[in-house]
DNA sequence: ACCGGAGCCTGTTAGC
DNA sequence: TGCTAACAGGCTCCGG
């Protein structure tokens, strides 16, 4: 579900609402969630714990407690995070229910759950000390200083796969996906079906910004909301509005006024100008 | 090293 | 209306 943007907005929003609260303990209603340790350990490891720091790398949530370790989040497609008041002393459990696309519940000292609930069951938590354990094998943070045009320029050089498929890929370049990925390189009037390997420093240049300023506008919009996404506040992101080619196949392109086509690469569907991106 | 495809899951929508 | 196939913001594993 949630590229770079979404996962920023979350952490943003989880900082304020979670900081400094204790996990009084936790419930596992599908292990599978809970990638390491396992789900008994997991639940003995963050009783008692609170929440101290709050970070980001690619599409993971990184939340440091109180002990050495840190707890990630990785929401992949339908993941989520709802923060809920439980019910006054006396009340129902009924005010409160667990329906069945909640895997993992944390009851927290302030009478209030943290729930992560995910549809299709893709994401997944950690818990580390280490958290290269997870996030090690990543490539760059697009947003850094450190990202220039020459690091992408090596991460295309030579490659054979098509220019969106090599976006995608989390351990050549952190937190694109599939919305980010097409609306970066319509941006740079690029045609995602391109290798790689093809493209001139001068497309590249033009990558490299498109990418930086379409995360950044992501992130001043509190992300893109298609179908049911929502940061934990509840508050919708704003970015599906600016969208350019994402899920516009058909309609015409603001620019040309070409019909954006669509196709599949790297098995995800692919939406760009024949016209602006050749 | 690199690349493409199957698999993981459930729900919604498009098409016959 | 009812059924089926395609599709959905992601990633890992495996074979060539």
């Amino acid at each position: 579900m949630p590229e770079l943007p979404e996962v920023e907005t979350y952490v943003r929003a989880l900082k304020p609402l979670l900081k400094g609260k204790t996990i009084l303990s936790a419930e596992v209603h599908w292990p599978r969630t809970i990638a390491a340790p396992d789900a008994d350990r997991f639940t003995d490891l963050v009783r008692g714990r609170s929440f101290s720091s709050f970070g980001r790398r690619g599409k993971y949530m990184l939340l440091g407690l109180d002990s050495a370790e840190t707890l990630i989040v990785h929401l992949r497609m339908t993941g989520e995070l709802r923060l809920l008041p439980l019910p006054a002393p006396g009340a129902s459990a009924a005010d409160a229910p667990v329906d069945k696309h909640t895997h993992v519940l944390f009851n927290l000292d302030t009478r209030e759950q943290l729930r992560y609930r995910d549809t299709r069951k893709f994401g997944r938590i950690w818990l580390v000390e280490n958290t290269s354990e997870v996030v090690g094998k990543l490539g760059p943070e697009p947003l850094d200083d450190a990202f220039v045009p020459q690091t992408l320029a090596q991460t295309l050089a030579g490659r054979k796969a098509n220019v969106k498929a090599l976006l995608l890929n989390q351990s050549l370049l952190a937190g694109v996906g599939n919305i980010y990925a097409d609306e970066s390189l319509f941006r740079a009037r690029i045609d995602p079906r391109r290798a790689g390997g093809s493209l001139a420093l001068e497309e590249i240049e033009r990558l490299h910004l498109a990418l930086r300023d379409v995360l950044l506008e992501g992130i001043e919009a509190q992300g893109s909301s298609v179908q049911n996404y929502a940061p934990p506040t509840g508050a919708k992101g704003g970015f599906q509005d600016k969208f350019q080619v994402f899920r516009r196949s058909g309609e015409p392109c603001f620019t040309c006024g070409t019909s954006i086509s669509r196709t599949v690469l790297a098995q995800r569907s692919t939406h760009f100008c024949p016209a602006c991106q050749s």
